[in-house]
DNA sequence: AAGCAAGAAATTGTCGATATTTCTTGAGAA
DNA sequence: TTCTCAAGAAATATCGACAATTTCTTGCTT
């Protein structure tokens, strides 16, 4: 995660590839052919197939010896087991965070919290805002970095990564439902101090997001 | 983690090199060579190149643009990161496995540790004994594979890789503490369903394995 | 003796091609 | 019609080689 600047080839195909999986761009379940791909980016096969490969190990997507790679495919057993662990996982995380944060760490949340309250989560013809995902997942990462455990960290980083890909194929908003006070709420808990409220609010974020996305990923094998 | 059976060069090579890594044959910080592993496996340049690709995208080794891949490092402060959050997130996947697990895990855990009993920690002379390390890692595998929730499993083991590095490079066993014992008190508490109790020992048991590991991690960068 | 610069050697990242495996298509038999 | 099987087509895994970059060596200057 967080590769600086991709000073090699293959690094900067592996970061596109991953923006279009997590984007949705490139379709859960699909096949991702060598021949595509490498026109796409006018690299070699080499080149493709190592960005490939550190997708398959970061399980955004899966190498099927000799059949190739295709896109992670969604199943609603992967999203609750994955729902139980964000539950978890980042709700610690969270925790640590609010007690160990720093002031340059409650900076960053107050500006990525601007930068989302600003944000329309829709544009103006009711479709899903692009921008707004970033803000949000901006939000929640910044919300997590100061746990003072990288190892901690990468683990709750690329578990949202996982859930981006769910939360991507879920088009529609529940209405009756008030996201901007959630992160309203989680904020103040944070800057608050108030550890144990933090973490519940952010696990209660958590299950009803979730819960959200089970319609899609019923669909899905 | 667990490919069943490596049916691609590239899948062989990678667990080859990862269980070098593990067992403490490449040492930490040590350069991996393309000259030295393709002469040794046997295999082409791309081969090598996609199991290390592999290994760093798993943590186990550093990729470095332009200077090729080393053995991930020790370092007193990710131990300590490590530690904690294994702390948290493997008693939660054994308090899990408690509450959840059926008699085939039960059955699998009793026999994981009926060999561990049987296999001595430390050889005649004293030494380490290799064996020992295997079973012992696969008890407490057995203890957590009844969580029910393959992510958090997968979390939960690749942590436990990363930890296996720092407890392979600690020669000496600590001569004031009953380990068997430890094993044994875990155990028990998994089999009496007591998963607040069995939590806790597994908490502690981690905490004291870490501390003995302190000084070793304290030698290097 | 220490520090630096230029050149040589070694090593990596990338490419294009080959060998294998899987998938597709169509003919023939039940 | 449906199933089986064989041949051809397509795609992957692996190889060997080249070009670009880094590292090491050597010799010079201060």
């Amino acid at each position: 995660m967080g590769t600086a600047t991709p000073t090699t080839r293959a690094g900067a195909v592996y970061e596109q590839i991953r923006d279009e999986i997590l984007r949705g761009a490139l379709q859960p379940g699909q096949r991702l052919r060598f021949a595509d791909l490498t026109g796409r980016y006018a690299v070699s096969q080499s080149v493709v197939r190592e960005a490939l490969t550190r997708l398959a190990e970061q399980g955004l997507a899966v190498a099927l010896p000799q059949q190739g790679f295709r896109v992670v495919t969604l199943s609603l057993r992967d999203l609750d087991d994955l729902t139980e662990t964000r539950r978890e996982i980042e709700s610690l995380t969270f925790r640590l965070a609010v007690r160990r944060g720093d002031v340059h760490w409650e900076s960053a949340v107050v500006a990525a919290h601007h930068v989302l309250a600003s944000t329309a989560a829709t544009t103006a013809d009711g479709a899903a805002n692009a921008d707004w995902f970033d803000t949000h997942e901006r939000f929640h990462q910044a919300l997590l970095a100061g746990c003072g455990n990288d190892r901690l960290l990468d683990v709750a980083l690329s578990l949202r990564d996982a859930a981006a890909l769910y939360r991507h194929w879920s088009g529609h908003h529940d209405p009756a439902r008030d996201v901007a006070a959630e992160h309203r709420a989680i904020l103040d808990a944070a800057l608050a101090r108030d550890a144990d409220l933090a973490a519940r609010l952010l696990s209660d974020h958590i299950d009803r997001t979730s819960a959200a996305l089970r319609p899609v990923a019923d669909g899905h094998p």
